[in-house]
DNA sequence: GCTGTTATCGAAAACGTTTTTAAAATTAAA
DNA sequence: TTTAATTTTAAAAACGTTTTCGATAACAGC
């Protein structure tokens, strides 16, 4: 590889102006500056990051922290599609993204050790089990940090508007004329707190009836126990005429044990989702649920973090609230 | 942080003999070397990867070169599928991931420059257009290269069963009494065509005749032009009484034509995927298809790879084909 | 001319490692 | 004992940058 010594005796010139005429310095000459930028492009020179980062602690490179699971991260949609704009955006600004686990290798490291190895210069925490000591740890480190759908104190956040998603869609559920309305609800997370929320405030607001038989814990992604509660509202004698799903691909399970019950979607029984998925609209019938901005949360996390990195002194911790849209699809039927 | 030399004050040593104790070099006696490594761990100490890397050239780091557009990629799950068990079994060894693009930051550069830049020990290529010039670059280079799907000269890859899983699917439609099979193909790549060749290969060995209207190329991943040809193929006077699609994805843009055009599947028409992801199980009719073994492909991909770089005499080029396995569903009727 | 200021450049140190080479300490051989 | 061989340690160079500081040259004002 070509470095900065090669340009510079080429050029018959010190390496430190080198040096200075590709980062921009001012105290080398116009003339010198533009004939090292023409040969350096000529002779094909990229600086090398691993030496530039010694001397500069900045790596250009984000750690992205994320529950790494089987049927989660990487294979859920929702993170994938957050993650993908989130590098993209974070690339477009130069900077590169490396998974940060624990437990590296042979090497037993925690996730706050793997940052500290690869010398990130920001993490990103997402989708992932926020009460766990190794958020923890990375939270009260020194690197900074943005959350995804979980506030800390201290530390930047973009969430999504979750409360107001689920109140949106409880509305469109009455408009539609459902009274009787059952939530399965994601397992114990700062979101599912947020839409429970969300869900009981609206539902008293309408002076709609909770019952508590009606609001049912069961997972996110979790296409089988939504399958399993789902059957179990419907064999009641007293059954809901609407039910909200933990999202829309747990919804699947929900909409596979209406129809093993002879029942029909939209007609018999209406179901809500949660993300905006792009099965959702591929599902027969269209999944009625809350697209989430998964592009605009994922740019906002980048800004941020960016920001943060770059500008430690101007830029303020801030929590940043994403709205969504509500999609209407075709599993909300109307009731008179 | 804490450094080499920072262990090597505490413990009145020079940091050469730190360096190679804890490297495990045999010219440091037991006792100290113990004391070395004790002092270490407890003063929390993890090596610096840039500064190793400097020295090294090597830095723990595969680069994944894959397309990165909207709809593909990390959305895609049979990417996202394989990404996550290469990297699981990348970090077990020890190894890092870093995506590999062109034009990072402000900079214009290639893949492959961007690879140099990063210095990443070895690449894997996947679910890209191996046609571009980006991967020709990489090929051509001297960076260790494991592909995915397809197979250069001198360069070790990892395949998919293609031919012979869409055989296996031939012959179980055959037995189902299918004779009148379209295939809705993906577009120009190696697997489209090793894939085209088996089911050829197999409709001629069962004496079946090809109708070249019947053999239609669509694109992979996309259920709306699926669903195009799917009503295409169904609204003539003769009709195929199986289709097979692109993959599991676009399938459903066949399942709602034939939903849309008041038929049922598996009665009706018969339908059959390729893929095996989550969600051929959770549609209904339970998809039938053939289910590629990504844990497999990429943990196979993740050893040849690595394999490569530590051992680059020892390790030979090879072509690692891996089987999937077929997924009987409910989209295939018996026909008599 | 002389001095002081400014623009331009180079020398050298530093970042944290690894590795080579040489020195010191220990052990074995004579 | 002395010498030779071996083990153990240290010094120093190197990887490719960035950055500080000092040096030189040019130029202005007097």
């Amino acid at each position: 590889m070509v470095s900065l010594k090669d340009i510079s005796v080429r050029c018959g010139v010190s390496v430190a102006t080198v040096s200075k005429a590709l980062n921009g310095h001012k105290d080398v000459s116009e003339a010198t500056k533009e004939r090292l930028i023409k040969a350096a492009k000529e002779m094909g020179y990229f600086p090398n990051s691993q030496a530039r980062a010694l001397k500069t602690n900045r790596t250009y490179n984000l750690g992205v922290m994320f529950l790494d699971e089987a049927g989660s991260g990487l294979t859920h949609e929702f993170f994938a599609r957050l993650l993908n704009s989130f590098k993209t955006e974070a690339e477009s600004a130069g900077y590169d993204i490396t998974f940060i686990n624990r437990d590296m290798g042979s090497r037993k490291m925690t996730t706050y050790e793997h940052c500290k190895y690869r010398n990130v210069d920001g993490v990103i925490i997402a989708c992932t089990d926020f009460s766990s000591p190794d958020v923890y740890e990375v939270i009260n480190g020194d690197i900074p940090v943005v959350t995804i759908d979980h506030t800390f104190e201290c530390r930047s956040s973009v969430l999504s508007n979750n409360e107001q998603g689920i109140e949106e869609l409880v509305n469109y559920a009455y408009s539609m004329g459902h009274r009787k309305i059952a939530y399965i609800q994601g397992n114990k997370s700062a979101v599912a707190e947020k839409r429970l929320k969300g869900f009981l405030q609206s539902m008293s607001q309408k002076k709609l009836e909770i019952r508590s038989e009606w609001v049912i814990t069961a997972d996110y992604h979790n296409p089988e126990l939504t399958y399993k509660y789902t059957k179990q509202l419907l064999e009641n004698d007293n059954t809901p005429t609407c039910i909200f799903m933990p999202d829309d691909y747990s919804a699947i399970g929900g909409y596979n044990a209406i129809k093993d019950m002879g029942l029909r979607i939209g007609r018999d029984v209406s179901v809500i989702g949660y993300d905006g998925i792009a099965y959702a609209t591929l599902v027969s019938p269209k999944l009625t649920t809350y697209a989430q901005d998964t592009e605009e949360i994922g740019v906002r996390a980048a800004k941020k973090l960016i920001a943060l990195i770059e500008e430690p002194q101007t830029t303020f911790h801030e929590v940043i609230t994403i709205g969504g849209s509500l999609v209407k699809g075709e599993s909300v039927g109307k009731i008179n």
